[in-house]
DNA sequence: CATGATATTTTGTGATCACAAAATAGTAAA
DNA sequence: TTTACTATTTTGTGATCACAAAATATCATG
């Protein structure tokens, strides 16, 4: 993609996080990741501190960079975030949405429905993030985009390992509908509220997923 | 303070950047900063990459970093996300406020009083960044004060260098003394409308600037 | 004098090496 | 078997070098 090989193995190492590739906990280490890659170590740092400063990855005093753990309080306080960023963007985008754009959304909302129905967690998640981001993108605060996707990061890797094997609950679906009805009607206001209780109740989802996996280790 | 050169250097730099030392649209080059600073550009140049992820500093495709010049608009944007997380800061932090910290409160308010009388710009900003700061860094949530403090980062710059020579509102300290009451009484939502209030009107007094400015240019 | 092509310099990126600190393995004593 | 100490390996950091692309300077041409 990009004619630097640091941005490369940015995205790469970035995507690796997002599709939950990497355990909580586990060591990023800068050779290992430069001879997977082929590559010396020098555009791996570059890429990992990168990572560190974006908040995805954690970074100890000279240590070794780790994939941050997610703890229930960890999550809260992301999630806290989440709600503010994300109902001002929702506000925002709501007036500015393009009829192309409706149709988008619309789409990721039926592919949600059959995902659920047919049980494929990837096709939903994958759904979701599309229905979630692409509204937001349309908000046109370049500076409010910057710092959700800042927190999708965050949180995506959880997002993912945490899914992967767990029933997908009939109710994921309700306040995308609530939420594109409002915005379809141009409601700014009540598509905020629909999302916001679409944010909470994903959030309580996960979070009894979080408390699972944590019970069962 | 840290034993490793890059994070030294990033605390330099960053430090240079909040005190307006650099002009907007200005290149700052590796090896100048490195031989300015006595080290090789390796350290240099992973402290601008830095810098760069925090959004302080933009980074055009294979080119220079450059600092990033404020225009109104991206200033409205800024803003907007400052409003919204902020806001939710102060409402978290009330409840959370020790005697100590009131006490801290108290005397910055006492501080932009005397600053203002005086017409000490740099000690009005010295004791504005610590009365909002300092408040915020009570709201518990790490995750909401990094966010916030990669806002202050990418406006710091142009408080400094616009208040220079400007001339200071006697209205600029009103909004504190509402916030620190409502603070003080407990009263969360109160203290948020409050803190509101006073961005906006700060907001408002920096866009004058602003617009001062680059009319005379 | 203005303008476009060319040569020179500057600058960021990536590779390799040296080094110190941290992590790990190994060993001996209780 | 557990624990404390030591030796070895691993790993991140910083310096130096090579290189290509970008920025700048130089010069010829209209």
């Amino acid at each position: 993609m990009a004619d630097n090989l640091q941005e490369q193995l940015y995205q790469n190492i970035r995507s690796g996080l997002l599709a939950g590739r990497f355990q909580p906990g586990e060591r990023l280490k800068i050779r290992d990741l430069a001879s997977e890659w082929g590559t010396s170590p020098m555009p791996v740092r570059a890429a990992l501190q990168r990572l560190v400063a974006e908040g995805a990855l954690e970074g100890e005093q000279q240590r070794s960079v780790r994939v941050p753990s997610m703890t229930r309080e960890r999550y809260e306080n992301i999630f806290q975030v989440r709600l503010a960023l994300e109902g001002l963007a929702v506000e925002l985008a709501t007036p500015r949405l393009s009829r192309d754009d409706l149709a988008l959304l619309r789409d990721c909302v039926q592919r949600m429905d059959v995902a659920i129905e047919t049980r494929q967690v990837q096709g939903y998640l994958s759904a979701n993030s599309q229905f979630h981001l692409h509204l937001y993108g349309a908000c046109g605060n370049p500076v409010l985009m910057r710092s959700i996707e800042s927190l999708w990061l965050q949180i995506g890797p959880f997002f993912n390992r945490l899914f992967t094997g767990a029933d997908l609950s009939l109710r994921l679906n309700d306040f995308h509908e609530d939420a594109f009805a409002a915005i379809e009607a141009g409601d700014a206001k009540g598509a905020r509220q629909a999302m916001e209780q679409d944010l909470l109740y994903f959030a309580r989802f996960l979070l009894n997923l979080l408390a699972l996996e944590q019970g069962e280790v």
